[in-house]
DNA sequence: AAGACGTGGGT
DNA sequence: TACCCAAGTCT
């Protein structure tokens, strides 16, 4: 393959005939196709906002369930604004990329104090609310209040690619730019919610990463990939980094049928969740060691070290090669503040992430 | 600009 | 096992 160039800095436009057959197929396809999801129920602003913060790197499928406890928990925006942060996070536990949580709670209690409830419908506004980016404003504005914004995610990008046989790398910024550039002439007058979903959907059942079913695709009379045979050379992307091993010790403590769990730190990887103790700085392969040196570092004392088990957790950026170490805490003057004794049967009270509630899981069985 | 930030599913 | 992917955003 050729190397990653950095392709045309110009944008080719697509012309008047091309936008008006895509507008019209892509329309009539997606109004005979498209899923019943229910975020599609109705407009509420708030409903959508939610349901696209969730979405964002997460599958259809993973988040309808937590979707639909998410809204009976927090109907309104006002319920969500006037919620604890702890009942939030627990709503969100296992969906992952947690700071997605904490920036809605914030941003929606933002615009209970700064808009009266009602979420702003101009990109200037929107724009500014913590989690809110380019896609996302473009997504809400379009979809809840049929406003004309471009709402470029991955598969908007992919589709572009093929459609339009652009050979940007779309994992740069500047890429996205291009694309927005291209979906402000696309997008109709009319309808542009449903048009930007169409593309979404599109992407997402036809036009999809791999084996395409450019057979079925109503736009294939005008996809220049398709027509060329290209279609599965684009979009290019460059490759991903593996992720980086890192050794790490979860510390399983029980005494009387209680358990010591920590309070992960208000900044990095699983801010804020609950967690066991967990020594991240392991890496060496003397864990007496690196035992004191913890030890020393909360002020505490660890005997009886049992190896419980191993176990393996992925992040996208990190793969932690887990031990499990079992150990009884000797009596000391204080605790660390993160530290806390929970009663085993309060475990489900907490938010852990799931790489916790896999260790827990192989510990005790719950 | 590139890396941090979760998790589960598909090949 | 390994790698890629999924309606991105923040720093």
């Amino acid at each position: 393959m050729e190397p990653m160039n950095k392709a045309n800095n110009q944008v080719l436009l697509p012309s008047d005939q091309v936008v008006e057959v895509v507008q019209q197929n892509l329309l009539e396809w997606y109004g005979e196709n498209k899923r019943d999801l229910p975020w599609r129920e109705n407009k509420n602003p708030y409903r959508i906002w939610v349901s696209e913060i969730m979405l964002q790197q997460t599958r259809v499928d993973t988040v309808i369930p937590y979707y639909e406890r998410f809204l009976s928990r927090f109907p309104t925006i006002e319920s969500l604004a006037a919620a604890a942060d702890e009942d939030v996070i627990k709503a969100w536990e296992g969906l992952g990329y947690y700071s997605r949580a904490r920036n809605l709670h914030s941003a929606v209690k933002e615009v209970v104090a700064e808009y009266g409830g009602k979420v702003p419908d101009k990109v200037a506004q929107i724009s500014k609310l913590k989690g809110v980016g380019p896609y996302t404003t473009g997504a809400i504005l379009s979809i809840a209040y049929d406003k004309k914004v471009p709402a470029v995610d991955g598969n908007v990008m992919r589709v572009f690619s093929r459609l339009f046989t652009i050979e940007d790398d779309i994992s740069q910024q500047s890429t996205r730019k291009k694309m927005e550039r291209i979906a402000e002439k696309l997008i109709p007058e009319s309808s542009p919610g449903d048009f930007n979903q169409a593309l979404m959907e599109l992407g997402a059942m036809v036009c999809t990463p791999q084996s395409p079913k450019c057979l079925f695709c109503p736009v294939q009379s005008v996809c220049k990939a398709y027509q060329q045979g290209r279609e599965s050379e684009l979009p290019r992307k460059k490759k991903a980094t593996s992720p980086k091993s890192v050794d790490v010790i979860f510390v399983w403590i029980v005494s009387e049928n209680k358990v010591l769990i920590e309070k992960r730190p208000e900044q990095g990887l699983l801010a804020h969740m609950w967690s066991l103790p967990t020594i991240e700085q392991a890496k060496k392969e003397n864990y007496l060691e690196v035992f004191n040196e913890f030890c020393d570092t909360k002020n505490i004392q660890l005997t009886n070290l049992i190896i419980r088990g191993n176990l393996d957790h992925i992040f996208s950026h990190i793969h932690w090669k887990i031990t499990l170490v079992q150990a009884d805490l000797k009596k000391s003057v204080s605790l660390p503040d993160e530290w806390e004794w929970i009663a085993l049967n309060q475990l489900h009270t907490r938010a852990f992430p799931n790489v916790y509630r896999k260790a827990l899981q192989q510990l005790v069985s719950i």
